[in-house]
This record gives C-alpha cells, structure tokens and sequence, in this order.
RNA sequence: GGCCCCAUGGUCUAGAGGCCUAGGACACCACUCUUUCAAGGUGGUAACCCGGGUUCGAAUCCCGGUGGGGCCA
C-alpha cells in the first residue's frame, strides 16, 4: 500500500448528492469516508446539492437527506443550509458559473461547435456497433471551416471538449495508484447540451474547483469519468484535485445494492431499532480497518484513525447481520441510561410512556427495567418488546406456552401461587426464588413446573430476563393480580376476546 | 462491444517477499452455563480464483486467463 499523500493546503472535501429519496447507505458510506477524511486533517466537509435534474427530484428530498445524515452524527462546515465562503451549494444556483466556464474554454478553442443532429449520429453509432468498433464521435465538426461555421450559425448544436488525439490521462488516484487512460479511447464529449446546459463532468470540474476541494472522495463508479474531468481541468488552466475512489457496496448477491435489495435507506435501519451509532461503526469498516483490528469505534474514534492508504479496493458486500451484532454490542454495553433515552421512541411507538403507564407501576425505575432487559435484545425494538410487561397489562399469552404451561390444574396452581405470594414479605430476587424453591418441594413439583406458567402469566411470553428479576421488577401486586387474571382466563376460555 | 477497476473462508477483513502450520470479527456447528430466551465461555468447520513466470523463498512482485463490478453508450 502506498503512504496518502496529504498536501500542505488545508484539506476540503465534499458530498454531493443528488435530492431525489432518501438516503441510501451506499451514499452515507461515501459520506462518512469524507467526513472522516476532513475530521481526521483538520480539514472542511463541504455539502453541495446537485440539484440540476429537476426531473428526478422529489420534493422535501434535499432536506429529509441533510436530517437524515446529521442523525448519523455527520455534519458539514459549509453546505446549502449552513452557508459558507465558497457558495451556493446548490448546483441549480450556479448557472452562470457554469456558464462563464463554457465560454472559456470555446473561446480559448479547446471546444467546439458540433452541429451533427440526433439521427446523423444514430447512424454513426449504428455503424459503428456493426463494425465491431466503440461507439465515439467521429469528430467531424472539429474540422469545420470558417466557412462551414458561419452557414451553421444560428442552428441548434452541443459544445464538445477537443481531446487531444494522442497521448494519455492518468489519474493518480490515492487508493488505487495511477490509472492510465488513452487518449484515442476517448472521444470528443458533450460539455454542453444543445439547450445550454453543462453536463455533469463538467458541473462537477466547475464546482469543486471554485468551492477549493482538494481531495475527491468518492465511489468507484466514478473512476471512470475521471480522465475526462481531468481534461476539463487541463482546458480550463486550473490544477485538479486529488482522487480517491472507494469501493462500492453490493448486495449479497455481489449486485449493486438497490431498494429491491430490502432494507437500504438509512431510515430503514433506524426504524428496525439500529442505533445510528452502531450504523456508522458499520459502515466504516466496509471498505476500511483500523490498525489495531478493534471491531467496535464510535465516530469520533473512527475519525482519529481513519487513513485513506487503510482503505480497500475491492467492493464490499454489506451484511445486516454483522450490523445487528454490533448493534447488540452497544445495547449491551453502553451506560443503561444512554440506551434508555434511546429507547423512549419505540417504546411510545407502543403507546408506552414509562412516567405513565397504562398497567402499574413496576417496583423497578426505568433505568432498571432497560438494564434487565437489554442482554437479549438485538435491537431497540426488541428491547421495547421485551419492556412492554412492565408498563402494559398482558393482554395475549403466546400460544406454544399456553399448550405447554396452562393445561389441566394450572389455573389452580396459579391460584395457589397467588395465595402463597401474597403473604411473601421479601420480593428480592433471592428471597423470591427460595419461596418457589420451598413451594416446589411443598407440592412436590419441579421448580420448573411453577416458573414457566407465571412467567407466561406475568409476562404473556415463555421468554425474557430470570422470572425472579422480572417478579421483583413488577412488585407484588402487578404480579398477584396477573396470576389471578391468567387463572380467570384459563376457566373461562368463552369469556376471552376473539383472538386474530 | 471497447476501456477501466477488483479478486484472502458464506460475509467484513489482517497481511508491504521469509514472522503464515494464513490471524481477527460476523455467520454457522458442537459443547458448556441455565427456570425460558438470549448473552457469556470453550471448541470446531471454512479462504490466499486458475496457470505461468521472477526469487533460495510468493497470499504478497510480473504476465496471461477466468470471474465479478463499473464507465461509455
């Protein structure tokens, strides 16, 4: 691997989306290399909008992303919404830079009129393709005369940049080395559309040059367009940048990742209760480790080590697995406090308030309840399940456990517990557990015979957190009165509501 | 089709010519712990795409092939 070359100029990097959806996670990994490059050179993150497809974008998109990445914990320097001395942001206000540079570079002669229609060059590609050749321009209004310019004058024509017809491009790209590109491969490519738009090599060239980005940060997809970007440099007498290109995310079957591939937008995961931080550790181990192999680094961690000569070149297949197994890491290991506050949205997406609950209160704090719950949960949904008991009655019992655990005599059992609970003066975990431990024996039943049926009466579930913490958890009374209830449902199965 | 990139277990990766009998993590399997489910602990299956070079020595360098991906239409 070779050493990132890290020039002297402060570093100034950029994300440039483009607003039509959501943020996808192919697109926050290039954002967060970016924004881990900048952190780690004390350099800037710019944001700058490519909002020139009006076609394509979709309303309140511009924003919804912006939100979407600062929930991930990235944020920018300069961008559409925080301003900056290297403004506008938006692609769309910036016309007229584009159009100064146009002109430019057909006034210094490096471009050139072409007035070829749509059909002539259908024919020509046509052509080509039967002849086992590339499709490219031929060129033929490079050679027009003065004469021939004039008769066109008026008519409808695109700009094309004039490639030097021998000789090569190479982009020494930071991750990948240098990448020689030959001149004859290239054609004359549009820099303008025929309504006077710039295409997109050309936006991008103009833009980074005048917001003073110094290192292009982006998927690999582009390496590509880079020798024509570079040539657009070199007409327009400007110094490129450097380039780094990463490598892409695929799905599992090694395909570009894309909304039939499930989950993929950002909000996605969130929702599915992946903490964003957990998210971002993920996503910067694709494509990057750090030295020391630590698997768990929060951003601030990531971005003291980040480097780009640590990043791979080959494209990575994105694995939720992997994603949910560091989510649970921080469940589990986090301050309880800081999982509980994160947990408040799903709890309330269940209609739970802690402060408020609709059965209750538990014997135990909320704090508490998320430290006795959390070891088995993989997500915060998972985790906002696994509180319910404690703040909602339990209004189902999982059927496998009612065929198991409330046959014959159990609602009798039920009782029985219920009665010898009521006079327990102790509801410490311990204590509690030696009471069943007695009762067991007393009755000549298994422990297991007594546990499993209160848990399915007290939690509506065969699993979850030891029976004794989660009896101490719901305090005596919460407890009797649901043994009681399972009982009564037990014996009166025409009583119960319908069951979907 | 042309050009370009890439190639270590199923997945993410370590690996800068001898430290490699190829290391770690996820996943998977087994065992263990256990009142359930997890979590944990222990152990295990599993990879240098193929073929040529270069070298005393190649996962590592070079060439070719194959495969995957991208760009251009």
């Amino acid at each position: 691997m070779m050493t990132t070359n890290v020039p002297a100029r402060a570093v100034r990097v950029r994300y440039a989306p483009s607003p039509t959806g959501s943020v996808h996670v192919g697109n926050a990994h290039t954002a967060l290399f970016n924004y881990l490059f900048s952190r780690r050179h004390q350099g800037r993150f710019v944001y700058r909008l490519e909002d020139t497809d009006k076609s394509r974008e979709v309303e309140g998109a511009a924003e919804t992303q912006m939100a979407q990445l600062r929930l991930l914990g990235i944020t920018w320097d300069e961008g559409p919404d925080v301003g900056g001395p290297y403004g506008p942001y938006r692609q769309s206000e910036r016309s007229h830079r584009y159009q100064e540079a146009l002109e430019r570079v057909e006034a210094a002669g490096r471009a050139y009129r072409c007035y070829c229609t749509p059909d002539r060059l259908a024919a020509m590609r046509a052509e080509q393709a039967q002849a086992g050749r590339p499709p490219r321009y031929d060129g033929r209004c490079r050679h027009l005369s003065e004469a021939e310019r004039t008769q066109h004058a008026g008519e409808p024509h695109v700009l094309r940049l004039a490639v030097p017809d021998s000789g090569e491009t190479v982009v020494a790209d930071l991750i990948r080395g240098d990448v020689r590109f030959q001149h004859s491969e290239l054609d004359d490519f549009v820099i303008r559309k025929s309504d006077g738009t710039p295409l997109y090599n050309f936006g991008v060239v103009v833009d980074d040059h005048e917001m003073a980005i110094t290192h292009v940060i982006r998927g690999d997809e582009h390496l590509a367009n880079t020798p024509k970007q570079l040539l657009l440099y070199e007409a327009l007498g400007w110094e490129p940048p450097l380039f780094a290109h990463i490598p892409m995310l695929l799905a599992a079957d090694r395909s570009k990742l894309s909304k039939r591939h499930g989950a993929t937008a950002l909000v996605d995961f969130l929702e599915q209760g992946i903490l964003p931080e957990a998210l971002v550790n993920y996503l910067g181990l694709l494509g990057f480790s750090p030295p020391d192999g630590r698997e768990m680094l929060e951003l601030d961690e990531l971005s003291q080590v980040f480097d780009l000569a640590r990043v791979q070149r080959s494209a990575a297949v994105y694995d939720p697995k992997k994603l949910e197994w560091l989510n649970t890491q921080y469940i589990k290991t986090w301050p309880a406090a800081r999982v509980a506050e994160r947990v408040r949205p799903q709890l309330a997406a269940r209609g739970i308030t802690p402060e408020d609950p609709a059965e209750g209160p538990p014997a135990i704090d909320f704090v508490g309840a998320v430290d006795l719950v959390r070891e088995r949960a993989h997500t915060l949904v998972d985790l906002a399940a696994g509180m319910a008991f404690l703040y909602a009655p339990v209004v189902t019992y999982d059927a496998a456990g009612v065929a198991k655990h409330f046959g014959p005599g159990a609602s009798e059992r039920l009782r029985e517990l219920a009665a010898a609970l009521e006079s327990a003066s102790d509801w410490s975990h311990d204590a509690l557990e030696a009471r069943y431990t007695e009762l067991a024996a007393q009755w000549n039943v298994s422990r297991g015979a007594l546990i499993h049926p209160t848990r399915l009466a007290v939690t509506g579930t065969t699993v979850g957190p030891s029976l004794f913490a989660c009896l101490a958890a719901l305090g005596p009374s919460l407890v009797i009165a649901r043994l009681r209830r399972a009982a009564q449902w037990i014996d009166e199965p025409l009583a119960r509501p319908s069951e979907s």
